[in-house]
DNA sequence: GTCTATAAGCGGATAGAC
DNA sequence: GTCTATCCGCTTATAGAC
């Protein structure tokens, strides 16, 4: 599962095979098929890969005492990985973007889908205890803003857009 | 070069053949191979239709006389592109990170950041005009603003998303 | 549970008639 | 310049030995 989830990150859903993926965790290819029964149920699993560490990151955060604090680190997380966004953008983001054009889909993208509801949703919880208005269009904007940056630094290959726009986020969490 | 743009923005690169193109342009496969010696130049040239759409754009967006109103009509677009940007987010974006998914890649990565830079240049022109301090700082916080809503709307798909963060900076934009 | 060999099908690309 | 038929490699998935 870790395997999946970074070679996947890397490479994509559709570039990467099974022989990828089994060559990485070091087992034969075709072993991979007595665990999971289908590329996508891999797929599955490296999602919730990187679901565990999303849970993992805001766990984390949640020892910070101060909400405004815990969105500041997160920014600072964010930037701190910025060499891997540049390079391979937002786990969670650029899987969300490849599974969403499938067309039916088993609900796999549905699944990408709620990762991002789940860090919307924490991120929102913050603001909210903060008390400030709009607590939810708040979240939308600062999520926003990372995929935003990742993508463009990922595009771009340009890791300091990451610390700039880190930058800026910071200020203006400092302002609200 | 137009049923390769629609195709590729809806299906992505790699889950669209060759075959999926022809039957869009109404023409039989293996003739597809006259025009385009590989399905990378197909690629390229879908990149190149975006790339046509955005100058138009741009172009007319010029035609108002106001940097600042040009900039509000730019997200106003994006608005109006709601539906199809929830349900195959943006175009350039969606590619980009598609496309920096490859290793080596002929290049294909580099062109489409490459359509993402002349819209933050163009941007940053408008900030300029109107005598900011930081335009290119503004043009990444703006155009990053629109790849993430865009991802996120097209993650959950909501198109209110692009609603919501529209209003949210035409505010941004008018108290700058 | 682990591994090798192989089947089945798809998709990119080409040959060659018209 | 248009179209049909086909080749070939790659990838998913399975069969079956160990």
């Amino acid at each position: 599962m870790a395997a999946a989830a970074e070679v996947v990150h890397r490479q994509g859903v559709e570039r990467t095979t099974i022989a990828d993926i089994a060559r990485a965790a070091d087992v034969p290819t075709g072993n991979v098929y007595y665990y999971f029964k289908t590329k996508d149920d891999l797929v599955a699993a490296a999602l919730a890969e990187h679901g565990g560490q999303l849970e993992r990151i805001t766990a984390e955060l949640d020892r910070l005492p101060d909400p405004r604090e815990r969105l500041k680190a997160l920014v600072r997380g964010w930037v701190d990985q910025r060499e891997l966004a540049a390079r391979y953008g937002c786990p969670t983001g650029t899987l969300a973007a490849e599974l969403g054009k499938r067309t039916p889909d088993g609900g796999l993208d549905a699944e990408a889908g709620k990762l991002l509801r789940t860090l919307l949703d924490w991120v929102e919880g913050q603001f909210r205890e903060l008390e400030l208005p709009d607590p939810d269009g708040l979240a939308l904007a600062l999520v926003g803003a990372y995929q935003g940056m990742s993508l463009l630094a990922n595009a771009l290959r340009d890791p300091d857009i990451m610390t700039r726009e880190g930058n800026r986020l910071t200020a203006w969490l400092d302002a609200l």
